[in-house]
DNA sequence: CTCCCGGTAC
DNA sequence: GTACCGGGAG
């Protein structure tokens, strides 16, 4: 593959959109990943989950992060990982116990799943989490968000991630119009499009929180917002 | 008190 | 489309 550019550059340029992602123009497809992973070394949260690697933990973490705000998830993650260490901790253990170890989450098929991930886990898979996608989906309790936010946070990979959180602020920066309920394919294609080659999980986790802490679903900071000179939402707040 | 929110399985 | 289960806003 050749490093250095050619006559071939001046060709793609003229190109604003791909098919993969229509209408994504792409000196404003730059300057999002720039900024966000700018912002991000200035503003990421310090969560216990991004101190790991260990596939099991990022696994408990985003299950726990499924419907559960994070300042509830940090202290029940704690808990949960010292009582259950490891996937052949979980699995052994019964799963009344690891209910009663999830209280007072919500949701409570939660752990359940959990504790059949853990079982098939080591069954199955010598109790190593598999990162293909297709593996990942065919566990209950995996849907493909979690897929792709363990294949990029547990296996760094440029796995897209949508939740409620990027859906905002994809919708927001890119889109503007519609509902963004009803446009999640083309959602799906952009934070595709968007993870910069390499660097899926810092920009997953930027993204994330970026959503959180800025471009937040009430109130969101638009006056001090980096990405205010190119959004299409912008300024969405009155204050 | 009454809504409203949210990933996944169904 | 709905249920699941808690927290938070109004």
């Amino acid at each position: 593959m050749p490093t250095t550019s050619g006559p071939r550059t001046t060709s793609q340029r003229k190109k604003k959109s791909s098919k993969k992602s229509p209408g994504l123009d792409v000196s404003v497809k730059r300057r999002f990943q720039t900024r966000l992973l700018k912002w991000y070394e200035k503003h990421g949260r310090d969560l216990p989950w991004r101190k790991t690697s260990d596939p099991y933990h990022i696994l408990v973490s985003e299950v726990m992060l499924q419907q559960t705000q994070v300042e509830r998830v940090i202290p029940k993650y704690h808990e949960f990982l010292d009582r259950y260490p490891s996937f052949e901790e979980l699995a052994d253990a019964a799963v009344s116990d690891v209910k009663k170890t999830w209280y007072p989450l919500g949701y409570n098929i939660r752990p359940e799943r959990l504790h059949s991930i853990a079982c098939e886990t080591m069954e199955r898979y010598g109790g190593r989490l598999p990162s293909d996608a297709e593996e990942l989906l065919s566990f209950k309790g995996i849907g493909r968000y979690t897929a792709g936010a363990i294949r990029s946070f547990a296996f760094n990979e440029d796995a897209p991630i949508l939740d409620t959180n990027v859906i905002r602020v994809l919708h927001r920066v890119f889109m503007a119009k519609g509902d963004p309920k009803t446009q999640k394919a083309k959602l799906w294609q952009l934070s595709e499009a968007l993870i910069p080659s390499g660097k899926g999980y810092d920009f997953n986790q930027a993204i994330m929180d970026f959503g959180a802490i800025c471009c937040t679903a009430r109130n969101p900071s638009c006056r001090q917002c980096t990405m205010k000179s190119f959004c299409k939402t912008y300024p969405f707040d009155q204050k």
